[in-house]
DNA sequence: ATATTTATTTAGATAGACCTAAAATATTGT
DNA sequence: ACAATATTTTAGGTCTATCTAAATAAATAT
C-alpha cells in the first residue's frame, strides 16, 4: 500500500484516533457504545460515522459486531497520534508549557495538514521518541518503538525503577504527581506494599510517600 | 469593551479576515460579490454567512449596502491575523521554511484556539513586529505598528531604499524575488525609470535588474 | 427616463455531523 | 429456552455551510 495523502475531516480523524485507542484494549471489535462514550456523542451518531468511515475503507464494519481499523485506518490514526505527540513535545520543550496543560492544545494542532510541517517539526525537536507523558511517538511510517515498562503497581517491595510514563494523563493526576515531585525520569523505590488495598509507600528522592493502588496503576516504570 | 473569549467557527473566522482585508481597500461597505470572490464561494453563501455574523454583532449589515466590521469583529479579525503572522514567523525562523511556503500552513494554524499558546509563541519568537513578508504583527490588543513605507514604484531615479515588505505574497512573486536575491532587508536603488510603462532598472547588491511596473508596485521599501 | 445589465437576496436542496425516539438485534439470567 | 435487559441500528429531525435557480433591487447606458 502506498502512502495515501487524502485528507479527512476533523471529526473523521477524531473517530479514527478513538477507535485506535479502544482497539488496543478491546479483544474483539470495538463496540459502538465504547466509541460513543470516548467521543462524548450518542451511539446513533457513532453508527452514522462508522458507515462513512467504512465507505472510505478506514474501518471494517459488520452490523452489530463493532469495528476494527483497516491498515489504512490504522496508518491514518498513527499519523494523527504522531502529530499530537510531537506538538506536545513542542509545547513543553519549546514553549515551556507544563505537562498537564498541553493535551487540549495538541488536540487541535494534531489536525493541521502538512507532511512537510511535521517532518520539520520532528527535526526541530530533535526527533524525540517519547512525548512529555512518556508515550512513544510513532515514526512517519507509523512504527512505534516498544519499550520494556511495567506499572508501578506490579513492583514488589524493595524493587525500584525509573518513571517512564503515565497511563492516565489527566491534569488532576499530573498535578498530583507534581506535588510528589514525580515526573518522567524520577527514580522511585517501593518501600512497602499493602496486599489488602494495593497501596504503597514509595521513596522519591529523600521523601517517602503513601500512594494508593490507583496511583500505582497509572505510573509506568522501567526496572533495570 | 472587555475581551471576548467567544470562539467562532473556522468559516466565520475566515469571513472576518476576508472582510477585514477588503475593508482596508474599499471606501464604502464591503460588497457581497467582493467577499464571494475572496472566499471562493457564491454570493448567496456570503449573504447567508453575513446574516449570521450580523446576529453575532461581528458586522454591520444593511441589505444591499455591503458590510463593515464592528469593533468586536475587527478585534476578532486582528487576533486571527496576529496568529497567522506569528505562526509564519515560527515556520520561517524556527522550522526553516521559505517565505513562499508558509501561507497555507499558517492559514490552518491561525485557527488554533488558545490565548496562552499565542502569548508563549510570541515570547518564544522574540516578540517580532513583522512577519516574513514584512507585514506588521498586531499586538494582543490588536494595535498595529504603523511604519513609513512606500512602494518601490513611487521612488524616483537615483533614490534608494530597503525592502521592508511585499504587497502581494503569492509563491510565484516571492520565488521571482528570490531569483533576484531580493528579500526583506535588501537594499535597492533605482538606476532608471521608464515613464512609458513604469518599468525600472534597479541595483541589488552588485547586480542590475530590469523589473516591470507590476513588480515595482508590489514591493515596499523604506527610504531613510 | 427607462431598458438593460449587474449585484444582491430569497427559496429550496444537499452534505456532514450531530440529535431523539423507536425498532431491531444480541446478550443475560434464571 | 425464553423473558428481561442491554446494545445497536433505523427513521426522522436540526444546524452549519454550502449550492443552484429564481426573484428583486441597484447601477448603467442610451
Amino acid at each position: 500500500m502506498y502512502f495515501c495523502l487524502m485528507k479527512y475531516s476533523l471529526s473523521e480523524e477524531n473517530y479514527l484516533k478513538a477507535i485506535y485507542h479502544l482497539e488496543k484494549i478491546a479483544a474483539t471489535g470495538v463496540a459502538t457504545n465504547a466509541i460513543a462514550e470516548q467521543m462524548e456523542t450518542k451511539p446513533s451518531s457513532v453508527t452514522d460515522m462508522i458507515k462513512r468511515l467504512s465507505d472510505k475503507e478506514l474501518v471494517n464494519y459488520v452490523k452489530y459486531q463493532g469495528v476494527t481499523l483497516t491498515e489504512k485506518g490504522k496508518k491514518t490514526a498513527l499519523t494523527i497520534i504522531r502529530k499530537h505527540r510531537l506538538w506536545e513535545v513542542f509545547l513543553v520543550d519549546k514553549l515551556n508549557f507544563h505537562w498537564d496543560e498541553v493535551h487540549e492544545i495538541a488536540e487541535q494542532l494534531e489536525h493541521i495538514h502538512s507532511e512537510e510541517l511535521i517532518t520539520r517539526l520532528d527535526k526541530f525537536l530533535g526527533e524525540p521518541d517519547f512525548d512529555p507523558h512518556g508515550d512513544p511517538i510513532p515514526d512517519k511510517d507509523g512504527n512505534i518503538k516498544r519499550t520494556e515498562k511495567k506499572l508501578l503497581s506490579d513492583l514488589d517491595k524493595n524493587q525500584g525503577g525509573v518513571c517512564v510514563g503515565v497511563k492516565e494523563s489527566s491534569p488532576e493526576f499530573l498535578q498530583y504527581l507534581d506535588k510528589k515531585k514525580i515526573t518522567i525520569g524520577t527514580k522511585i523505590k517501593v518501600l512497602g506494599k499493602e496486599f489488602f488495598d494495593g497501596s504503597m509507600v514509595i521513596l522519591v528522592g529523600k521523601d517517602q510517600y503513601f500512594i494508593s493502588k490507583k496511583t500505582a496503576e497509572n505510573l509506568y516504570v522501567q526496572t533495570n
